[in-house]
DNA sequence: CAGATACTGTGGGCTACCTTACATAAGCGT
DNA sequence: ACGCTTATGTAAGGTAGCCCACAGTATCTG
């Protein structure tokens, strides 16, 4: 599994820097065009499963999210995966190329499919290294990849299935802006560190109510503030702190 | 509950400068004399259960333990608190400030009484801006609280609680370098989200075995090989991050 | 259209863990 | 010495969730 270079799909005609202001990753549109233009952003597609960092894979570019989710997971020794975070269009990948890691830690692979920007590695240390407004941004969105984690941590110590479930299907909605995924039972099950049986009754639940319904690898989102109810709070005291903290760190300059 | 500057109770004659290269502390041991000198430290105790960090409340210092333990919680609505990360002398506590975050989030507070340095938030970032050595640091520990963190989240969700029970004592004894800790069971088991009753069984099943004692408050730990094979993996994964994460990420210059 | 595969429902037995409650004992202050 | 507080042992009863197994059905493939 080498590292592959995404094949761009959008139109290269599509000038990035000329789009300042408009892109709908939350992070480039929060970048002037100054720095839009030195970062050598690139389109890419990111297609179901595809693996977006790898374990001991050298990370070649940070990537930015426009449409889509993925998941970051980490591996056990038995081969067992679990997710440990979510990336959207509020999302930056691969920051931890910024911090001194040269290789991945984590897989970070697309659950449902979309389109963002790569940009090279090399160019995102420099304009880190300028220390101006992408500096700024790229810790503060690993400030902000850090409170998730935290909280991650404390709901699997605490929360039962079902109050993780509803917070991950709402977390899932708001990353990918979508209330449909493509997504089984079995799997999904396994990505909250549990079974397809206890999934199986969960969901049930959950679709009795009207909150969901699904068929076959399809999961649809009907009552999100019904499911918040259901959900533990960890999904609003993660979704809060994403939405606000450009304001509560000082701003990040337009 | 406000901020508050710990009385110093070392010797103010110590000069720091004067004794880069042989600090405890694993970061500042790793940074030279110059940046030492710049950091204006200032050496601090911690008393058990002094907090640190509070949520909502300024960050004005970056602490780096010496000796001792802290621990990070996060708060649930219900009033409980589950451990996050823990600290010790390879680590350094604030680091969110130079994230540009100017209000602690988690509770951090002293579990194991010792001492360390302050550092004012203002110099560290002063000093961050300037984009050498102790950038470096601050950012590779970064790195390193979100790999502890990310391996916690998925460890909450998957192992049990003898295998999390053995992995904390571990980890604590690698923080503190200490293998006697006074810590109640009734405390600790709430520190990993479980009960006191729990605890209580599964610590009597280790202490039959001699891989711990206790008695009223004091944990002492006989047998590290031994708890190591009841740890879940977590332990080393984490471990062996801490200990290599310069030499993986480019070395930090001496 | 037939067969294979993937997805979900369901049930029984089991274990880990929680909740509650009560008992014991060690350390503490006065 | 006495009572009070804190730390621990223990036990009964309940529940969530695991493991395993089998069944039913929708989708895919040739």
């Amino acid at each position: 599994m080498e590292a592959q270079v995404l094949k761009s799909t959008v139109s290269p005609v599509l000038r990035p820097a000329a789009h300042a202001g408009t892109f709908k990753n939350a992070l480039l549109n929060a970048l002037d065009a100054g720095v839009i233009a030195r970062l050598q952003l690139h389109p890419v597609k990111f297609e179901l499963g595809h693996d977006i960092e790898y374990p001991e894979r050298l990370i070649e570019n940070l990537y930015f999210i426009e449409d889509g989710m993925a998941s970051m997971t980490t591996t056990f020794q038995d081969g067992s995966q679990v997710e440990v975070g979510m990336f959207g269009y509020k999302s930056v990948i691969g920051v931890s190329a910024l911090m001194g890691t040269k290789r991945s830690l984590n897989r970070v692979y697309t659950q449902i499919a979309g389109s963002g920007y790569s940009c090279p590695v090399e160019t995102a240390r420099r304009e880190f290294a300028l220390g101006g407004s992408f500096q700024r941004l790229a810790l503060g969105y690993v400030q902000a990849q850090l409170v998730q984690v935290i909280q991650l941590a404390g709901c699997n110590a605490t929360h039962n299935f079902e109050q993780r479930l509803a917070r991950w299907l709402l977390i899932c909605a708001d990353r990918a802006r979508c209330d449909t995924f493509k997504m089984s039972q079995d799997f999904l099950s396994g990505m909250l560190g549990s079974t397809r049986s206890t999934m199986s009754i969960t969901a049930a639940q959950l679709k009795q109510e009207n909150l969901i319904e699904y068929a076959r690898g399809t999961i649809h989102i009907l009552d999100k503030k019904g499911l918040e109810k259901r959900a533990c709070e960890c999904y609003c005291v993660v979704e809060d702190y994403l939405d606000n903290y450009m304001q509560y760190d000082g701003g990040i300059p337009a």
